[in-house]
DNA sequence: ACTATAATGTTATAATATAACATTTCTGAG
DNA sequence: CTCAGAAATGTTATATTATAACATTATAGT
């Protein structure tokens, strides 16, 4: 979640753009340009805040329901992730990456938003999910939003 | 997360009373009629589906914005918790609990929003914490949501 | 070129949440 | 007791997040 230069941004978009095509779908020009607003922002942002950034940012000229439709395109195509915690979105932070990933952890700053996707240990997630199933639940998805302060945003007195 | 009875509703509410007073705090009539209200609905509920409880299942007048500054007081007063994860509320199962609890995990059925709040076990909590530490992060609370499908709600197929 | 499907545009509205200020109720000092 | 300050609640307005429903345009396969 650091900024990223616009050949960086190039590189990214291109790779999005095979990794559609491997999955059956099509980045097109629109999706294109919001997952390029996604890059840009560098941090978790709504929906809305995402349209700014594609029009201020950018030059692109999104509305609202547009972005929603396509960025729960880009969450079916791996390449953005919806963080339920916030109601906010990032780009998946492994697009350049050739290998197949756990399902992400994020660590989300409470102040500033930044987030860091993460792999928990493997062996942790099973004790989680283990701690699940005796509960008598099935995990839907390892997919874990932790709540935190980055090292940039000191954490308040009052937390833990 | 399970019906109760009017016996065992009239209990937690004269223990929360208690709860609130040893924090310097008072649990008024509207604070106990929306706590009443979360206990009724026995699952996850917004802050209007709560307003709809309090009003058809229990005759309470209350307005939205009354049930969300309430909801903030029971947050404040660990009486109830609030599920970033559904934007939902529930009870705080430990109300009638003596002993110190540590922070909550939650399992949530994604299907029913049924929530069983659980205790991970303290090491599986420290991992994690570790981890967090080690990407340059402090964890703002150990509270954690776990999207989950209970037993009464299979797991669709596709679920992992 | 024609048709089915996919993608996007457009408008409206639902659902969740907070701001700002008025009024009422409670509480403690005198 | 009473009245001043604080706490709680009432009230209205509005911000923010999200989806529904249907129209239009673009694309791809025959």
């Amino acid at each position: 979640m650091i900024a990223i230069s616009q050949q960086a941004t190039k590189r990214v978009l291109a790779q999005a753009q095979q990794q559609c095509l491997a999955l059956g779908s099509k980045l097109t020009t629109k999706r294109s340009q919001v997952l390029e607003g996604l890059l840009v922002a560098a941090k978790a942002v709504s929906a809305y805040e995402l349209t700014d950034v594609c029009r201020d940012k950018l030059g692109y000229d999104l509305l609202p329901m547009s972005v929603y439709r396509i960025l729960e395109f880009l969450e079916n195509n791996q390449l953005a992730h919806r963080l339920n915690t916030s109601n906010k979105y990032i780009a998946c932070s492994h697009i350049t990456c050739d290998h197949q990933h756990q399902p992400p952890q994020f660590l989300i700053c409470k102040t500033c938003h930044k987030v860091e996707e993460v792999e928990v240990p493997t062996p942790i997630m099973e004790s989680v999910a283990k701690a699940t199933r005796k509960a008598g639940f099935t995990l839907a998805s390892s997919h874990l939003e932790i709540e935190c302060y980055c090292n940039d945003c000191d954490a308040p007195v009052a937390a833990i």
